[in-house]
RNA sequence: GGAGAGGUGGCAGAGUGGUUGAAUGUACCUGACUCGAAAUCAGGCGUACGUGAAAACGUACCGGGGGUUCGAAUCCCUCCCUCUCCGCCA
């Protein structure tokens, strides 16, 4: 949610920075609104304020045994204006919180102009793609193997599932715990294991609803419990309706969840292998800071994303992303792609944004500013480290070998117990 | 799942219809005393929104939502959560 005050005294600024991302900010809606708020909240308070002062002289007048009976009939006009003018109030926040609920985030001047993501900008190249002459696709290899099964995934659920086997799933699940020990163990994050369900507000809180809720599985019942997205959710509402000691910034948390989306809308795109699923593991990093160092957070955790493809030795690249390709609730967004040798180009594994005071100030995630000892709001960040599916294909297509077998990256040793490849 | 007891300010804990945003204790902040600290004394100390340049003022909030009433922390309905006992269970 952007800042209603800051709406208010410099609509044209805000205007022209969503208008960098292709939003057209209704500004003569805003301001009828923002009019009718003004009015409506004004007498609303009005009332309410004659309707208290009313009740208390009842209350004396009673108390010293007086006839109460004349403020009682004022109070019948003054009851009946106000249930009026309160229901036209709550009509009309309803619609502003609509309209403001509906508004992106405004992006950061560095962000560069552009309208979808051929316009993003590449920032950094690192390590040396294995040419796509003879490379195959995971898929394939994975299912040469007989470790990767869709067909059996497709029975067992239905499209975008998969099913690993032996040394893939052990890979896979080595993945996870090489992650989360190098975030723990070099880069300061404390683990969390969170849950996988969330209620409505949490969704609310980081901006999955109310727009984007045809992305997410539903539960049945009345709770309108979701299956997360990702941990970004469960993990920054842990800030929601908190006031943190600024002697506790930053924060930083990593959690290992499955993710769960519908992909809704994504039909046709990525139907081949286990680049997109409805089910599918990653290590979710999450800070929140203050104002001042949220930028500084941004590429410290960008980098910590960064550290563990390069422990890996899979190359990748950095991408700024431009103003139309950013998600609604980012401010600045740095993607994260990794060389996919049979797509022969860069495909997404990690995510990392700052979103300012977006999110927090959706959910009250606020810090006490040590010297005017006001409560200020949090500027919170996450970001993948890293997607565990889409690594496990990058080491697949990557470290491939010519007879099909798939070469352990050193880092990864370790969690395998010293095994060197995984093979038939 | 069944039965019962509860949810009030950072914490503890009063408050069963009226000048209560809320006693009291504690924690915390400021000042006095002190060489300094402790103890003691005095004052301050919730959040959000709105109006305002500011001081300040107004409104809302006692788990969430709804209702009764001139007036609700207090009464009613409903949902959620916590605790105790029983049952079941990885």
């Amino acid at each position: 949610m952007l800042d209603p005050k800051i709406l208010r005294s410099q609509p044209d600024v805000v205007a022209a920075k969503l208008a960098r991302r292709g939003f057209i900010f209704d500004l003569e809606r805003f301001t009828s609104l923002e009019a009718q708020r003004k009015r409506l909240q004004g007498e609303t308070e009005q009332l309410q304020a004659e309707r208290n002062s009313g009740s208390k002289r009842i209350g004396q007048a009673k108390a010293r045994g007086e006839d109460a009976s004349p403020i009682l009939a004022d109070m019948d006009r003054i009851k009946a204006r106000l249930a009026d003018i309160e229901g036209q109030l709550v009509a009309l926040q309803d619609e502003f919180d609509g309209f403001l609920g509906g508004l992106p985030n405004t992006p950061h001047d560095s962000v560069p102009d552009g309208k979808d993501e051929n316009d993003n900008v590449e920032l950094r190249r690192w390590g040396t793609p294995r040419p796509a002459a003879g490379a195959k696709d995971h898929a394939d290899l994975g299912e040469a193997l007989g470790q990767m099964d869709f067909a059996a995934a497709a029975k067992l659920t239905g499209a975008r599932f998969t099913v690993l086997r032996g040394g893939l799933a052990r890979l896979h699940r080595a993945l996870i715990q090489f992650m989360l020990d190098v975030h723990t163990r070099e880069h300061g994050y404390e683990e969390l294991y969170v849950p996988y369900i969330v209620n409505e507000a949490s969704l609310r809180g980081t901006g999955q609803l109310p727009k984007f809720g045809e992305d997410l599985f539903t539960l049945q019942g009345e709770q309108g419990w979701r299956l997360i997205p990702t941990a970004e959710v469960p993990v920054t509402n842990l800030l929601r309706d908190e006031i943190l000691d600024v002697g506790l910034l930053p924060r930083k948390w990593v959690a290992h969840t499955p993710c769960f989306r519908a992909e809704a809308g994504s039909a046709g795109r990525d139907t081949r292998g286990m680049i997109r699923q409805h089910q599918f593991e990653k290590v979710e990093l999450v800070q929140a800071t203050t104002p001042e160092r949220s930028y500084e957070a941004h590429e410290q955790l960008t980098g910590h994303a960064e550290a563990i493809l390069k422990k890996l030795d899979l190359p990748y690249r950095v991408v700024a992303l431009c103003t139309g390709d950013m998600g609604a609730s980012a401010a600045k967004t740095y993607d994260l792609e990794v060389w996919l040798p049979s797509q022969d180009r860069y495909r997404e594994i990690s995510s990392c944004s700052n979103f300012e005071d977006f999110q927090a100030r959706r959910m009250l995630a606020r810090y006490r500013h040590p010297e005017t000892k006001k409560t200020e709001l949090l500027h919170t960040l996450n970001g993948s480290g890293l997607a565990v599916g889409r690594t496990l294909v990058a080491i697949i297509e990557n470290y491939q070998q010519a007879d099909g077998s798939i070469a352990i990256p050193d880092a990864l040793k370790p969690y395998l117990a010293g095994l060197e490849r995984i093979a038939k």
